[in-house]
DNA sequence: CCATATGTATTTTTT
DNA sequence: ATACATATGG
């Protein structure tokens, strides 16, 4: 028996079956189901952001309201375009002309910030805490790493990048410190007495200074629902909360959701454990395959395996690629878009040939009708574009890269941040720290000391002017505390406390870096960029969760009628499709990549990796695979070159899948015969007999 | 105490 | 190529 829809209805007449399942389950049903979680195994490119736009626009028509849905997305993009969807669908059903937006839609990390600004007083947090990126962390850790003598040990301490990735996997992961050491840092389990005391103290000082790293945003959260009452409070707030790329969140994310909605109430998770790419961050697969496991009630679940996106040729490939992985539990993608055209893998003879190669392509395919925009360039590391971007440049073909990304990296975008996070917060340690030091004459000594007086000191009494500083440095002292004292006052005329800062930087410029005229479009760029916040607070917030997220070539985006190619990382490709994709590299070493190849565990992501890549094309696939490329300075003496094989994900019994060929075709002398394939095989391996 | 030079180890993916 | 630690000169 069906229930006739109310008037307000939208339109699920275009989706399939599965899809109309996720969309309606729970809405005006049994009363069991409306207590239930739902489970959604969604295949790449079977219209998940699709059906979960529907479902949230499908839950507001029946009476949902806006501001107690939480949409939970793996980026700030993701959210912005499953919001801009469902509101679409919302606008064009009957009955509502101006929807209302979804304030609660964004990263787990983002929501965490905001409920804890709205929570700070009552968890013991001042309500003006900074969050650090993961570098700035680094250097607090580095800081108290120092502070403890830990630097000076005979035998070489693990360096700040390492103990914060070990703290991190602690709290991500809910582990004890030995499991994690064990299994993942082996190599430091010698220090575990002290790396613990290490973290006892790198908590005491980010509890002083009220700075917050991006795990706090989770663990204060995660914190708040292990206290009944804040739990029952929290709980309340929302009616409804989905939770998109379910695989990759880590423990600590699914202990918030379970405390959220212990027995999953308005609960719905999205994902497919055949693209889980992040247990480098402490995600784990497990939480969307023991997501049933959790419940008194088990969720109901729905798999979603008809894929809208490629051709079957590609599908096929791809299928074959995961087929191989050891644990997996999805079933095969199928679409109904027939093509002759195989996917391809192309011999090239090195990373040069590699780039003119892919240039060409693309050059070829937009002779075709497909622009730019609809073409895809993926790798496994920022830096394997390099060649790439300089062909593209040559060849004056725009393009934006994705991932890898560089902006707020750049020291000099660093201390302008810098400067305006420690007006904003006197006590972050890292921040003043770094900022006393681009004047002239104040080293660390004198910045350690000026920021000891101001921890002392009470709370917003001013008395930066009159700080001791080395003679020499006592004028532009007096300049710099003035500005300090005006960044971190004014709060209502943002951004002008920015240009001020800008240009008293841009003079420190001069002094501190040669290429000073480069680094200036920069700090321009930033200018442009603290223009689009309203206020400096909420500037560095989401500056530092939701970064910029591209770099082209020419300083800035191109605007955004202008047609330019794609560059990304695999994993910044994640839930994003083009036309025509190209996978760079796809060799052993880079994928999978050499420093990924210590246990099991890692090479099945690395698998998974490159089936993300290939499903996110539409029509055609190019896999590259250089015979050959070109390490830098690795082992001594020099640079030199790798002689590569195919990325043993794709073994000979799947050749078939694919057409292969060798680029530049041989001159017609050298060809015709049938082993052509073979023969540069065996050349390869003569190269490397060269080195033997 | 600050700035600069030298030597050594490291080199992925990202909220 | 870059970051980090240590050594030396001003």
């Amino acid at each position: 028996m069906t229930a006739t829809l109310p008037a307000i209805g939208l339109d699920l007449s275009h989706l399939n079956a599965a899809q109309r399942a996720a969309v309606e389950f729970g809405v005006g049903s049994a009363a069991m189901d409306e207590r239930r979680a739902l489970l959604v195994i969604a295949g790449a490119g079977s219209g998940k952001t699709n059906m979960l736009a529907h479902r949230v626009a499908h839950l507001i028509a029946h009476g949902a309201d806006p501001g107690r849905v939480l949409l939970l997305t793996f980026s700030r993009r993701a959210a912005d375009e499953m919001v801009r969807r469902a509101m679409r669908l919302l606008a064009k059903s009957a009955g509502r002309a101006a929807p209302p937006v979804l304030p609660w839609a964004g990263t787990f990390h983002g929501v965490g910030a905001r409920l804890l600004r709205d929570y700070a007083q009552r968890i013991g947090l001042g309500a003006d805490f900074t969050i650090h990126d993961r570098e700035d962390s680094a250097d607090l850790m580095n800081l108290v790493r120092h502070e403890l003598g830990f630097s000076a040990r005979d035998k070489r301490f693990p360096l700040k990048g390492t103990c914060l990735g070990i703290y991190s996997a602690v709290v991500n992961t809910q582990a004890d410190l030995a499991t994690v050491l064990q299994a993942t840092y082996p190599w430091c389990a010698e220090w575990a007495d002290d790396l613990r005391q290490l973290f006892r103290h790198y908590v005491e000082a980010k509890q002083a200074q009220q700075v917050l790293d991006y795990d706090d945003l989770l663990l204060y959260w995660a914190q708040m629902v292990a206290e009944p009452v804040l739990a029952a409070e929290l709980g309340e707030r929302f009616s409804h909360i989905l939770v998109d790329e379910y695989q990759d969140t880590n423990r600590l994310q699914a202990t918030i959701l379970l405390g959220l909605s212990p027995e999953g109430r308005g609960l719905t998770v999205v994902g497919d454990d055949a693209q889980a790419i992040y247990s480098f961050r402490g995600a784990t697969v497990r939480n969307i395959l023991d997501f049933p496991s959790h419940f008194p009630v088990p969720p109901h679940q729905v798999t979603l395996d008809r894929n809208y996106r490629s051709t079957q040729a590609i599908l096929t490939a791809a299928n074959a690629v995961i087929g191989q992985a050891r644990e997996r539990f999805t079933k095969d993608l199928w679409s109904e878009r027939t093509s002759s055209q195989r996917p391809r893998i192309v011999s090239v003879r090195d990373e040069a040939d590699q780039a003119r190669y892919v240039a060409e392509q693309i050059l070829a395919r937009r002779e075709d009708g497909i622009r730019l925009k609809s073409q895809a360039v993926l790798f496994r590391a920022g830096s394997h574009s390099a060649r790439l971007e300089i062909e593209l440049t040559r060849r004056n073909i725009p393009f934006v890269k994705f991932g890898g990304l560089k902006f707020l990296e750049a020291a000099h975008v660093k201390d302008v941040l810098a400067v305006l996070r420690w007006a904003q917060n006197p006590r972050d340690r890292v921040s003043g720290f770094r900022a006393l030091q681009l004047l002239a004459g104040v080293g660390p000594k004198t910045a350690g000391r000026i920021l000891d007086n101001v921890a002392s000191a009470a709370p917003g009494a001013a008395l930066l002017a009159e700080q001791p500083v080395p003679e020499g440095a006592r004028a532009a002292w007096a300049e710099f505390s003035a500005l300090v004292e005006m960044v971190g006052q004014s709060g209502a005329n943002w951004p002008a406390p920015f240009e001020k800062v800008g240009q008293w930087y841009i003079v420190q410029l001069e002094r501190l870096h040669e290429d000073a005229a480069i680094r200036q479009g920069d700090i321009v760029q930033l200018a442009q960029i603290a223009a689009t916040y309203p206020s400096r607070e909420r500037f560095l917030t989401e500056l530092t969760l939701d970064p910029p997220e591209a770099t082209s070539d020419q300083s800035g985006i191109p605007a955004l009628d202008e047609d330019y190619l794609i560059l990304s990382t695999i994993h910044s490709a994640k839930g994003q499709e083009w036309t025509a994709v190209s996978i760079l590299n796809a060799v052993d070493g880079c994928i999978p990549s050499d420093l990924a190849t210590g246990s099991a565990e890692e090479i099945e992501e690395e698998r998974r990796l490159l089936y993300v890549a290939m499903t996110r094309a539409r029509d055609t696939l190019d896999i590259v695979t250089p015979q050959r490329f070109y390490v830098t300075q690795q082992g001594g003496l020099g640079d030199r070159h790798l002689y590569g094989s195919r990325t043993r994900f794709i073994g000979n019994a799947m050749l078939p899948c694919f057409e292969q060929l060798a680029w530049p075709v041989p001159p017609e002398g050298q060809r015709g015969s049938p082993e052509s394939k073979q023969a540069a095989v065996d050349l390869a391996q003569r190269m490397r007999d060269m080195w033997r």
